[in-house]
DNA sequence: GTCTATATGCGGATAGAC
DNA sequence: GTCTATCCGCATATAGAC
Protein backbone atom coordinates (compact mmCIF):
# COMPACT_ATOMS: atom_id res chain seq x y z
CA UNK A 1 0.00 0.00 0.00
CA UNK A 2 2.71 1.87 0.78
CA UNK A 3 5.00 1.22 -2.05
CA UNK A 4 2.40 2.63 -4.91
CA UNK A 5 3.00 5.07 -7.20
CA UNK A 6 1.57 8.62 -6.20
CA UNK A 7 -0.66 8.15 -9.29
CA UNK A 8 -2.19 5.21 -8.21
CA UNK A 9 -2.73 6.48 -4.47
CA UNK A 10 -4.57 9.55 -6.08
CA UNK A 11 -6.82 7.28 -7.71
CA UNK A 12 -7.15 5.07 -4.96
CA UNK A 13 -8.05 7.73 -2.71
CA UNK A 14 -9.97 9.56 -5.05
CA UNK A 15 -12.28 6.59 -5.24
CA UNK A 16 -12.50 6.00 -1.61
CA UNK A 17 -13.79 9.85 -1.07
CA UNK A 18 -15.94 9.76 -4.28
CA UNK A 19 -17.80 6.67 -2.72
CA UNK A 20 -17.94 8.14 0.89
CA UNK A 21 -18.99 11.79 0.32
CA UNK A 22 -19.98 12.11 -3.17
CA UNK A 23 -18.48 12.94 -6.90
CA UNK A 24 -19.47 16.76 -6.55
CA UNK A 25 -18.61 17.19 -2.63
CA UNK A 26 -15.27 15.86 -3.13
CA UNK A 27 -12.58 18.49 -4.21
CA UNK A 28 -8.98 18.40 -5.53
CA UNK A 29 -7.98 20.10 -2.47
CA UNK A 30 -9.42 17.80 -0.42
CA UNK A 31 -8.24 14.69 -2.19
CA UNK A 32 -4.57 16.30 -1.98
CA UNK A 33 -4.95 16.80 1.46
CA UNK A 34 -6.78 13.57 2.49
CA UNK A 35 -2.84 11.76 0.85
CA UNK A 36 -0.88 14.81 2.69
CA UNK A 37 0.14 16.19 -0.48
CA UNK A 38 0.10 19.98 -2.08
CA UNK A 39 -2.67 20.60 -4.38
CA UNK A 40 0.31 21.79 -6.66
CA UNK A 41 1.36 17.83 -6.86
CA UNK A 42 -1.47 16.27 -7.38
CA UNK A 43 -2.09 18.89 -10.68
CA UNK A 44 1.41 17.21 -11.63
CA UNK A 45 -0.23 13.74 -11.79
CA UNK A 46 -3.73 15.02 -12.95
CA UNK A 47 -3.93 17.49 -14.84
CA UNK A 48 -7.58 17.99 -14.19
CA UNK A 49 -10.37 16.16 -11.60
CA UNK A 50 -12.03 15.44 -14.66
CA UNK A 51 -8.86 12.73 -15.80
CA UNK A 52 -8.93 11.23 -12.18
CA UNK A 53 -12.81 10.79 -12.89
CA UNK A 54 -12.27 8.98 -16.24
CA UNK A 55 -9.76 7.03 -14.88
CA UNK A 56 -11.65 5.36 -12.55
CA UNK A 57 -14.97 5.07 -14.91
CA UNK A 58 -12.62 3.35 -17.28
CA UNK A 59 -11.56 0.47 -14.63
CA UNK A 60 -15.39 0.51 -14.04
CA UNK A 61 -15.80 -0.11 -17.33
CA UNK A 62 -13.26 -3.02 -17.80
CA UNK A 63 -14.89 -4.56 -14.50
CA UNK A 64 -18.42 -5.13 -16.08
CA UNK A 65 -17.46 -5.52 -19.42
CA UNK A 66 -15.45 -8.56 -18.29
CA UNK A 67 -18.25 -10.07 -16.45
CA UNK A 68 -20.43 -9.08 -19.36
CA UNK A 69 -17.90 -11.78 -21.43
CA UNK A 70 -18.58 -14.31 -19.07
CA UNK A 71 -22.14 -14.22 -18.32
CA UNK A 72 -22.40 -16.65 -21.38
CA UNK A 73 -20.92 -19.56 -19.09
CA UNK A 74 -24.09 -19.32 -16.74
CA UNK A 75 -25.81 -22.72 -16.86
CA UNK A 76 -28.07 -22.86 -13.22
CA UNK A 77 -28.97 -20.82 -10.60
CA UNK A 78 -26.26 -20.87 -8.61
CA UNK A 79 -24.55 -19.48 -11.48
CA UNK A 80 -26.61 -17.05 -11.88
CA UNK A 81 -26.46 -16.20 -7.98
CA UNK A 82 -22.49 -16.17 -8.39
CA UNK A 83 -22.24 -13.65 -11.26
CA UNK A 84 -25.11 -11.23 -9.25
CA UNK A 85 -23.13 -11.52 -6.43
CA UNK A 86 -19.56 -10.22 -8.49
CA UNK A 87 -21.61 -7.70 -10.16
CA UNK A 88 -22.96 -6.02 -7.05
CA UNK A 89 -19.31 -6.14 -5.77
CA UNK A 90 -18.19 -4.19 -8.90
CA UNK A 91 -21.11 -2.07 -8.41
CA UNK A 92 -20.34 -1.25 -4.92
CA UNK A 93 -16.75 -0.72 -5.12
CA UNK A 94 -17.39 2.30 -7.87
CA UNK A 95 -20.85 3.13 -6.00
CA UNK A 96 -20.41 6.98 -6.70
CA UNK A 97 -20.79 6.14 -10.62
CA UNK A 98 -24.35 5.14 -10.50
CA UNK A 99 -25.30 6.82 -7.16
CA UNK A 100 -23.80 10.66 -8.70
CA UNK A 101 -24.87 9.33 -12.59
CA UNK A 102 -26.98 12.60 -12.78
CA UNK A 103 -24.20 14.97 -11.64
CA UNK A 104 -21.30 12.73 -13.27
CA UNK A 105 -23.42 12.97 -16.59
CA UNK A 106 -23.86 16.47 -16.89
CA UNK A 107 -20.33 17.49 -15.67
CA UNK A 108 -19.02 15.38 -17.56
CA UNK A 109 -20.71 14.52 -21.03
CA UNK A 110 -18.68 12.13 -22.69
CA UNK A 111 -18.94 9.68 -19.65
CA UNK A 112 -22.67 10.30 -19.71
CA UNK A 113 -22.40 8.58 -23.05
CA UNK A 114 -20.11 5.84 -22.38
CA UNK A 115 -22.19 5.31 -19.54
CA UNK A 116 -25.62 4.85 -21.72
CA UNK A 117 -23.17 2.51 -23.56
CA UNK A 118 -22.01 0.13 -20.98
CA UNK A 119 -25.68 0.11 -20.48
CA UNK A 120 -26.27 -1.18 -23.40
CA UNK A 121 -24.14 -4.05 -22.71
CA UNK A 122 -25.16 -5.00 -19.78
CA UNK A 123 -28.54 -5.29 -21.42
CA UNK A 124 -27.12 -7.28 -24.13
CA UNK A 125 -25.63 -10.03 -21.89
CA UNK A 126 -28.79 -10.12 -19.59
CA UNK A 127 -31.06 -10.70 -22.70
CA UNK A 128 -28.63 -13.74 -23.46
CA UNK A 129 -28.59 -14.84 -20.34
CA UNK A 130 -32.41 -15.00 -19.86
CA UNK A 131 -32.71 -16.77 -23.00
CA UNK A 132 -30.10 -19.60 -21.95
CA UNK A 133 -32.36 -19.66 -19.14
CA UNK A 134 -34.90 -20.40 -20.87
CA UNK A 135 -33.76 -22.66 -23.11
CA UNK A 136 -31.85 -24.67 -20.51
CA UNK A 137 -35.04 -25.13 -18.41
CA UNK A 138 -34.54 -23.35 -15.45
CA UNK A 139 -36.73 -21.00 -15.57
CA UNK A 140 -40.73 -20.99 -17.52
CA UNK A 141 -41.27 -18.08 -19.55
CA UNK A 142 -41.87 -17.02 -22.52
CA UNK A 143 -39.74 -15.45 -24.67
CA UNK A 144 -41.27 -11.62 -24.07
CA UNK A 145 -41.15 -12.69 -20.16
CA UNK A 146 -37.70 -13.42 -20.97
CA UNK A 147 -36.66 -10.12 -22.14
CA UNK A 148 -38.29 -8.00 -19.49
CA UNK A 149 -36.52 -9.73 -16.92
CA UNK A 150 -33.94 -9.23 -18.51
CA UNK A 151 -34.51 -5.36 -18.22
CA UNK A 152 -35.89 -6.19 -14.80
CA UNK A 153 -31.99 -7.53 -13.37
CA UNK A 154 -30.52 -4.81 -15.25
CA UNK A 155 -32.87 -2.27 -13.68
CA UNK A 156 -31.81 -3.94 -10.40
CA UNK A 157 -28.16 -4.04 -10.55
CA UNK A 158 -27.98 -0.77 -11.43
CA UNK A 159 -30.10 1.11 -8.85
CA UNK A 160 -30.71 -0.94 -6.28
CA UNK A 161 -27.46 0.26 -4.27
CA UNK A 162 -28.46 3.68 -4.32
CA UNK A 163 -32.11 2.56 -3.67
CA UNK A 164 -30.70 1.09 -0.06
CA UNK A 165 -29.69 4.17 1.09
CA UNK A 166 -33.32 5.55 1.23
CA UNK A 167 -34.53 2.80 3.22
CA UNK A 168 -34.31 3.94 6.97
CA UNK A 169 -32.70 1.47 9.01
CA UNK A 170 -30.05 1.02 6.97
CA UNK A 171 -27.16 3.30 7.95
CA UNK A 172 -25.17 5.00 5.62
CA UNK A 173 -22.08 4.18 6.79
CA UNK A 174 -22.59 0.40 7.03
CA UNK A 175 -21.44 -0.94 3.43
CA UNK A 176 -23.14 -2.83 1.28
CA UNK A 177 -24.36 -6.52 1.49
CA UNK A 178 -24.25 -7.86 -2.37
CA UNK A 179 -25.04 -11.13 -1.45
CA UNK A 180 -28.42 -9.39 -0.06
CA UNK A 181 -28.20 -7.48 -3.06
CA UNK A 182 -28.11 -10.51 -5.56
CA UNK A 183 -31.03 -12.49 -3.39
CA UNK A 184 -33.39 -9.40 -3.59
CA UNK A 185 -32.58 -9.61 -7.79
CA UNK A 186 -32.53 -13.59 -7.50
CA UNK A 187 -36.73 -12.91 -6.24
CA UNK A 188 -37.28 -11.29 -9.36
CA UNK A 189 -37.27 -14.30 -11.78
CA UNK A 190 -38.62 -16.59 -8.69
CA UNK A 191 -42.08 -17.32 -9.87
CA UNK A 192 -40.65 -18.43 -13.33
CA UNK A 193 -38.18 -21.03 -11.59
CA UNK A 194 -39.23 -24.54 -12.74
CA UNK A 195 -39.19 -27.39 -9.43
CA UNK A 196 -36.49 -28.45 -10.22
CA UNK A 197 -34.15 -25.41 -9.67
CA UNK A 198 -36.05 -24.51 -6.93
CA UNK A 199 -33.74 -25.99 -3.93
CA UNK A 200 -31.52 -23.50 -4.26
CA UNK A 201 -33.67 -20.52 -4.08
CA UNK A 202 -35.09 -21.88 -1.18
CA UNK A 203 -31.63 -22.24 0.50
CA UNK A 204 -31.14 -18.52 -0.19
CA UNK A 205 -34.48 -17.55 0.83
CA UNK A 206 -33.53 -19.34 4.17
CA UNK A 207 -30.30 -17.58 4.77
CA UNK A 208 -31.32 -14.16 3.92
CA UNK A 209 -35.14 -13.68 5.01
CA UNK A 210 -35.50 -13.85 9.04
CA UNK B 1 -48.25 32.52 -15.80
CA UNK B 2 -47.27 36.04 -15.85
CA UNK B 3 -49.88 37.09 -12.98
CA UNK B 4 -47.87 34.87 -10.96
CA UNK B 5 -45.77 36.28 -8.34
CA UNK B 6 -42.54 36.59 -7.99
CA UNK B 7 -41.77 33.95 -5.51
CA UNK B 8 -43.96 32.19 -7.65
CA UNK B 9 -42.55 32.34 -10.64
CA UNK B 10 -39.31 31.70 -8.83
CA UNK B 11 -40.34 28.53 -7.52
CA UNK B 12 -41.22 27.29 -11.30
CA UNK B 13 -38.55 28.28 -12.90
CA UNK B 14 -36.46 26.57 -10.32
CA UNK B 15 -37.96 23.20 -10.66
CA UNK B 16 -37.80 23.66 -14.80
CA UNK B 17 -34.24 24.19 -14.47
CA UNK B 18 -33.43 21.48 -11.62
CA UNK B 19 -35.74 18.77 -13.95
CA UNK B 20 -33.81 19.78 -16.88
CA UNK B 21 -29.98 20.49 -16.10
CA UNK B 22 -30.24 18.88 -12.26
CA UNK B 23 -29.66 20.59 -8.82
CA UNK B 24 -26.05 20.74 -8.88
CA UNK B 25 -25.70 22.61 -12.02
CA UNK B 26 -28.05 25.16 -11.86
CA UNK B 27 -26.76 28.41 -9.41
CA UNK B 28 -28.84 30.92 -7.97
CA UNK B 29 -27.68 33.65 -11.10
CA UNK B 30 -29.47 31.24 -13.32
CA UNK B 31 -32.52 30.90 -11.90
CA UNK B 32 -32.35 35.28 -11.75
CA UNK B 33 -31.15 35.30 -15.24
CA UNK B 34 -33.73 32.71 -16.12
CA UNK B 35 -36.30 34.99 -15.07
CA UNK B 36 -35.32 37.62 -16.06
CA UNK B 37 -34.45 39.21 -12.80
CA UNK B 38 -31.11 40.65 -10.50
CA UNK B 39 -29.47 38.14 -8.41
CA UNK B 40 -30.26 40.92 -5.88
CA UNK B 41 -34.04 40.25 -5.95
CA UNK B 42 -33.61 36.44 -5.78
CA UNK B 43 -32.52 36.99 -2.65
CA UNK B 44 -35.27 39.06 -1.72
CA UNK B 45 -37.52 36.69 -2.09
CA UNK B 46 -35.35 33.00 -0.80
CA UNK B 47 -32.55 34.58 1.13
CA UNK B 48 -30.47 30.80 -0.15
CA UNK B 49 -30.72 28.35 -2.53
CA UNK B 50 -31.89 26.15 -0.33
CA UNK B 51 -34.90 27.61 0.79
CA UNK B 52 -36.03 27.17 -2.83
CA UNK B 53 -34.93 23.30 -2.57
CA UNK B 54 -37.28 23.10 0.79
CA UNK B 55 -40.01 24.73 -0.86
CA UNK B 56 -40.40 22.28 -3.96
CA UNK B 57 -39.24 19.43 -1.50
CA UNK B 58 -42.57 20.39 0.80
CA UNK B 59 -44.99 19.79 -2.13
CA UNK B 60 -43.25 16.89 -3.95
CA UNK B 61 -43.82 15.26 -0.14
CA UNK B 62 -47.82 16.86 0.14
CA UNK B 63 -48.11 14.97 -3.49
CA UNK B 64 -46.89 11.92 -2.49
CA UNK B 65 -48.10 11.18 0.94
CA UNK B 66 -51.86 12.39 -0.62
CA UNK B 67 -51.18 9.74 -3.40
CA UNK B 68 -50.01 6.90 -0.48
CA UNK B 69 -52.90 8.33 1.42
CA UNK B 70 -55.55 7.40 -1.46
CA UNK B 71 -53.89 4.40 -2.17
CA UNK B 72 -56.62 1.97 0.45
CA UNK B 73 -59.14 2.96 -2.31
CA UNK B 74 -57.63 0.48 -4.96
CA UNK B 75 -59.58 -2.77 -5.36
CA UNK B 76 -58.97 -4.16 -8.57
CA UNK B 77 -55.82 -3.98 -11.89
CA UNK B 78 -56.87 -0.77 -13.08
CA UNK B 79 -57.17 1.22 -9.92
CA UNK B 80 -53.46 -0.23 -9.60
CA UNK B 81 -52.72 1.18 -12.85
CA UNK B 82 -53.93 4.53 -12.13
CA UNK B 83 -52.24 5.52 -9.03
CA UNK B 84 -49.33 4.28 -10.66
CA UNK B 85 -49.46 6.61 -12.97
CA UNK B 86 -50.82 9.62 -10.89
CA UNK B 87 -47.37 8.20 -8.84
CA UNK B 88 -45.00 8.72 -11.98
CA UNK B 89 -46.87 12.00 -13.02
CA UNK B 90 -45.49 13.24 -9.36
CA UNK B 91 -42.22 11.76 -9.71
CA UNK B 92 -41.71 13.16 -13.33
CA UNK B 93 -42.91 16.65 -12.50
CA UNK B 94 -40.22 16.64 -9.23
CA UNK B 95 -37.92 14.44 -11.02
CA UNK B 96 -34.60 16.30 -9.98
CA UNK B 97 -35.10 15.01 -6.33
CA UNK B 98 -34.69 11.43 -6.66
CA UNK B 99 -32.70 11.50 -9.55
CA UNK B 100 -30.35 13.76 -7.49
CA UNK B 101 -31.01 12.34 -4.18
CA UNK B 102 -26.77 11.44 -3.37
CA UNK B 103 -26.29 15.10 -4.51
CA UNK B 104 -29.31 16.45 -2.62
CA UNK B 105 -28.38 14.46 0.72
CA UNK B 106 -25.25 15.63 0.80
CA UNK B 107 -26.07 19.45 0.86
CA UNK B 108 -28.86 19.45 2.44
CA UNK B 109 -28.85 16.62 5.40
CA UNK B 110 -32.23 17.04 6.83
CA UNK B 111 -33.77 16.97 3.49
CA UNK B 112 -32.08 13.34 2.74
CA UNK B 113 -33.50 12.52 6.18
CA UNK B 114 -37.13 13.45 4.90
CA UNK B 115 -36.33 11.38 1.79
CA UNK B 116 -36.22 8.51 3.71
CA UNK B 117 -38.71 9.36 5.91
CA UNK B 118 -41.03 9.69 3.00
CA UNK B 119 -39.59 6.33 1.41
CA UNK B 120 -41.08 4.76 4.69
CA UNK B 121 -44.70 6.03 4.14
CA UNK B 122 -43.93 4.77 0.74
CA UNK B 123 -42.98 1.44 1.71
CA UNK B 124 -46.17 1.01 4.21
CA UNK B 125 -48.82 2.09 1.44
CA UNK B 126 -47.29 -0.56 -0.61
CA UNK B 127 -47.34 -3.12 1.80
CA UNK B 128 -51.20 -2.09 2.53
CA UNK B 129 -51.91 -2.37 -1.20
CA UNK B 130 -50.53 -5.53 -1.85
CA UNK B 131 -52.01 -7.03 1.30
CA UNK B 132 -55.83 -5.90 0.31
CA UNK B 133 -54.77 -7.03 -3.31
CA UNK B 134 -53.72 -10.70 -1.53
CA UNK B 135 -56.94 -10.70 0.00
CA UNK B 136 -59.17 -9.93 -2.50
CA UNK B 137 -57.76 -12.15 -4.81
CA UNK B 138 -56.39 -9.91 -7.23
CA UNK B 139 -53.31 -11.84 -6.77
CA UNK B 140 -52.27 -15.39 -5.64
CA UNK B 141 -49.25 -15.29 -3.71
CA UNK B 142 -47.92 -15.57 0.03
CA UNK B 143 -47.86 -12.96 2.39
CA UNK B 144 -44.08 -13.07 2.50
CA UNK B 145 -44.26 -12.73 -1.17
CA UNK B 146 -46.77 -9.59 -1.60
CA UNK B 147 -43.94 -7.73 1.21
CA UNK B 148 -41.05 -8.60 -1.65
CA UNK B 149 -43.53 -7.22 -4.40
CA UNK B 150 -44.53 -3.89 -2.08
CA UNK B 151 -40.66 -3.51 -1.73
CA UNK B 152 -40.15 -3.93 -5.33
CA UNK B 153 -42.62 -1.35 -6.64
CA UNK B 154 -41.30 1.25 -4.41
CA UNK B 155 -38.04 0.52 -5.68
CA UNK B 156 -39.65 0.57 -9.65
CA UNK B 157 -41.52 4.23 -8.59
CA UNK B 158 -38.72 5.46 -7.22
CA UNK B 159 -36.07 4.71 -9.69
CA UNK B 160 -37.12 3.89 -13.02
CA UNK B 161 -37.08 7.08 -14.30
CA UNK B 162 -33.31 7.86 -13.35
CA UNK B 163 -32.65 4.61 -14.97
CA UNK B 164 -34.81 5.47 -18.23
CA UNK B 165 -32.29 8.30 -18.76
CA UNK B 166 -29.12 5.11 -19.16
CA UNK B 167 -31.11 3.53 -21.61
CA UNK B 168 -29.78 4.15 -24.67
CA UNK B 169 -32.47 4.92 -27.62
CA UNK B 170 -34.53 7.63 -25.36
CA UNK B 171 -34.06 11.08 -25.83
CA UNK B 172 -32.78 12.91 -23.02
CA UNK B 173 -35.17 15.74 -24.03
CA UNK B 174 -37.93 13.19 -24.54
CA UNK B 175 -40.07 13.72 -21.62
CA UNK B 176 -40.81 10.69 -20.01
CA UNK B 177 -44.08 8.17 -20.13
CA UNK B 178 -46.02 7.72 -17.08
CA UNK B 179 -48.28 5.13 -19.10
CA UNK B 180 -45.05 2.98 -20.47
CA UNK B 181 -43.43 3.52 -16.19
CA UNK B 182 -46.57 2.53 -14.83
CA UNK B 183 -46.90 -0.37 -17.19
CA UNK B 184 -43.48 -1.70 -16.53
CA UNK B 185 -44.44 -2.16 -12.48
CA UNK B 186 -47.57 -4.00 -13.68
CA UNK B 187 -45.19 -6.30 -14.82
CA UNK B 188 -43.97 -7.38 -11.78
CA UNK B 189 -47.36 -8.29 -10.08
CA UNK B 190 -47.84 -9.85 -13.24
CA UNK B 191 -46.87 -13.38 -12.66
CA UNK B 192 -49.31 -13.73 -9.71
CA UNK B 193 -52.34 -11.72 -11.35
CA UNK B 194 -55.15 -14.42 -10.60
CA UNK B 195 -56.79 -15.47 -13.90
CA UNK B 196 -59.86 -13.52 -13.35
CA UNK B 197 -57.21 -10.27 -13.87
CA UNK B 198 -56.02 -10.71 -16.30
CA UNK B 199 -57.39 -9.31 -18.97
CA UNK B 200 -56.76 -5.86 -18.22
CA UNK B 201 -52.90 -6.37 -17.97
CA UNK B 202 -53.43 -7.95 -21.68
CA UNK B 203 -55.24 -5.23 -22.63
CA UNK B 204 -52.40 -2.87 -21.48
CA UNK B 205 -49.74 -5.67 -23.09
CA UNK B 206 -51.24 -4.94 -26.61
CA UNK B 207 -51.26 -0.95 -25.68
CA UNK B 208 -47.22 -0.78 -24.40
CA UNK B 209 -45.09 -3.41 -26.20
CA UNK B 210 -45.35 -3.00 -29.93
C1' DG C 1 8.34 14.81 -8.06
C1' DT C 2 7.10 17.85 -4.83
C1' DC C 3 6.59 22.19 -2.94
C1' DT C 4 4.68 27.34 -2.26
C1' DA C 5 2.30 30.88 -4.12
C1' DT C 6 -1.04 32.62 -7.05
C1' DA C 7 -4.32 33.54 -10.98
C1' DT C 8 -9.00 33.09 -12.42
C1' DG C 9 -13.64 32.38 -12.16
C1' DC C 10 -17.98 31.16 -10.10
C1' DG C 11 -21.52 30.58 -6.79
C1' DG C 12 -23.74 32.07 -2.58
C1' DA C 13 -24.93 35.72 -0.09
C1' DT C 14 -25.19 40.82 1.35
C1' DA C 15 -25.59 46.13 1.52
C1' DG C 16 -27.66 49.91 0.26
C1' DA C 17 -29.68 53.02 -3.49
C1' DC C 18 -33.92 53.61 -6.10
C1' DG D 1 -39.84 44.91 -4.85
C1' DT D 2 -36.21 45.55 -7.63
C1' DC D 3 -31.88 47.12 -8.88
C1' DT D 4 -26.43 47.69 -8.93
C1' DA D 5 -22.34 46.80 -6.80
C1' DT D 6 -19.68 44.05 -4.01
C1' DC D 7 -17.74 40.71 -0.56
C1' DC D 8 -16.34 36.20 0.54
C1' DG D 9 -14.98 31.65 -0.01
C1' DC D 10 -14.01 27.77 -2.70
C1' DA D 11 -12.50 24.99 -6.61
C1' DT D 12 -9.96 24.44 -10.71
C1' DA D 13 -5.89 25.19 -12.70
C1' DT D 14 -1.11 27.26 -13.29
C1' DA D 15 3.79 29.15 -12.62
C1' DG D 16 7.99 28.64 -11.05
C1' DA D 17 11.29 27.50 -7.12
C1' DC D 18 13.49 23.52 -4.94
Amino acid sequence: MASLTTRERILQSSLALFNAQGLAAVSTHRIAAELGISPGNLHYHFKAKQLIVERLFRRFEERLEELNASTDRVRAIDDLWLTLHLRFEAIDAYRFIYRDMAYLGSEYPALGQRAQALTAGNLLAAKALCETLRATGVIEATAEEAQILALQMVFTTTCWLSFEQLVPGRDALQQADPGLAAFYTLTLISPYVSSESRAYLDYLRGKYLR
